[in-house]
DNA sequence: TTGTAGGCGTTATCAA
DNA sequence: TTGATAACGCCTACAA
């Protein structure tokens, strides 16, 4: 079968215990036998068994994912960057990443989060689309399993996490709105139990205040954070008496749904209607007109909460236990006038 | 710490044997100490050690998806929802998905797999994204760990794997434009090296020899299958003094990307100039004119390989070893004069 | 039907 | 500096 250390011992004429102790750099062992048994290891082929370790040293080596997906098939662009980070930071330290997906409902959820920590599958967690009262958060934060998350949930516990200042963000997104002229006001949200939701129309409702104008509550919709729900609830508001001239979204998914719905209502986009979307997805750019939005780093921010995360699971200080991040307002065709 | 199967034999006063053996549903124990068994567990919680049954089982039971991604950042829909789908439908097995990255050149990638494979870390492989020669093909099938793929690699090796009609679906794209009254035919691929690029280019090369067109060699060029790029030759190809009048392009990323380009340049796309796609991403339903495309179900692909794959592992018999996936022609704007 | 015991490959604690 | 040896938690012959 596979090489294991007894078989370099053997080869070597050492015992299994000096072998384990010459590959794991423990200092009471002589350079000369360091230096024979990492070259036969090398060999040979060896590396170690992953649960016999695991086992003896009762740590998993891997962190857990469990991507929040209400769909089978809810994939957006966010989910690809996102795991695309966390998979290359993961790759740089000695951990696994570890995959699943459940509907973020109680029952399979919670089912498969106590199983990956009873089975002892993985050290930690990556968590994200936080919802304003967040189970995972209480059961991971009383089980005493590292986790690091993006968005702070309001359970009054505090989290090493990544933030990303979504309130100022959307509010400035008003400001300039309103500089280039445009006057009603529209927000698309997703669904009202997450944070991104709470503090994007927060940012929203903050900006109009500032700008003191009166919100309008029938100019205002919830849908799925798709393309196909911004299309949706853009064909209703499109189609009032007196529809906005300014469409404010949760994400760039749903904005794309709304140039879609405004092209089809015959609505110059960028003139009429300004529409913004939200996290400076790709196809944004591309799109025709290209979209407005507030850049966030999507792909950097997993990387760090895997950071942190590691951290978190060595024991090692966290010099900032909270990162906040600064979305970056990019202007294109879709809100106009821009010179 | 956590629970074992010991501490539940001491609960009930039973040998821990007894207990796995309840647990593992053997015939050789009586119905009622199994209840008993089983409810305990239930009520503390149990779940076995992951570590300690693999070590016991060599097995590993997992499956490992490794994306080989060029760039660090190159995270497309497709990805997103292939990994969704090898991710639902792990979930439905008993087994878990470690995923990792690596770029497709040979050295950080055969390190990862060798290293998978050497520790047992994982039971079997999902590839895509197949080369012509690919050594994973050749490395696994030497070292007899199972594995299922996306597309068929030229190594004659025969593996259990999903194949897409490339060839007869991109061809079909040209007969079908042809009928529209487009003449000049141009392509946008992808890697040569890829069987998936291959594939359609050919389906290309052959949908025009069928319809009596000489292919000229000045209107195909090869990008990276994102946005930006199929943007990038595009440009080019526009501005060419006798322009193409129908871009067919090795995906719909690639495509989105021509659709920005054509509108830059002022070319009306659908009448002056056809685009079309391949893979049925989500984006091009909403795009600006909509994409015409052959769709492609990424989701239900990567279950079934994941499907295969667990047969695979389990030694069960395959009905079948190779599925052909017949891509499904989606007619939109991009092409225009469709009543 | 149940219990005993050995071992999977490592690591860690003792002695030597 | 090295070598025995005992776990880690689970599974499975074999014995009872």
């Amino acid at each position: 079968m596979s090489i294991t250390i007894r078989d370099i011992a053997k080869k070597l004429d050492l015992s299994i215990a000096a072998v384990s102790r010459a590959l794991d750099g423990y200092s009471d062992i002589s350079g000369e036998t360091r230096q024979r048994v990492i070259k036969a290891a090398a060999e040979m082929g060896y590396s170690p068994n992953r649960s016999a370790r695991q086992l003896r040293r009762k740590k998993a080596d891997a962190i857990g994912y469990i991507l929040p997906t209400e769909e089978p098939r809810f994939a957006d662009p966010f989910v690809a960057e996102f795991i695309s980070g966390l998979g290359n930071e993961t790759a740089l330290h000695p951990f696994d990443l570890l995959i699943s997906i459940a509907p973020p409902g109680l029952d399979t959820e919670q089912t498969l989060y106590r199983n990956w920590v009873q089975s002892q599958k993985v050290d930690g967690f990556i968590l994200n689309r936080m919802r304003v009262k967040d189970w995972r958060v209480q059961y991971l934060y009383e089980t005493n399993i590292p986790f690091t998350a993006l968005e702070l949930s309001l359970d009054s516990i505090d989290y090493p996490r990544v933030e990303v200042d979504n309130e100022n963000a959307m509010a400035s997104l008003v400001k300039y709105l309103t500089k280039q002229g445009f006057q009603r006001f529209a927000f698309i949200g997703g669904d009202e139990n997450l944070i991104k939701h709470k503090a994007r129309f927060g940012g929203f409702l903050k900006g109009l205040e500032y700008c003191g104008i009166e919100w309008e509550s029938g100019l205002s919709a919830n849908g799925d954070m798709t393309i196909a729900g911004g299309y949706r609830i853009a064909q209703k508001l499109l189609y009032l008496k007196a529809p906005p001239d300014a469409i404010l979204c949760i994400n760039d998914e749903t904005a794309l749904g709304v140039l879609r719905a405004a092209h089809e209502r015959g609505v110059e986009v960028g003139k009429q209607l300004a529409v913004t979307g939200f996290e400076g997805v790709i196809a944004g750019r591309y799109s025709e007109p290209s979209l407005t939005t507030m850049d966030i780093p999507i792909y950097e921010i997993a990387r760090i909460l895997v950071k942190m995360l590691a951290c978190e699971i060595m024991h090692d200080v966290l010099d900032e236990r909270v990162v906040v991040v600064k979305p970056e307002m990019i202007l294109r065709q879709s809100t106009g006038r821009m010179g």
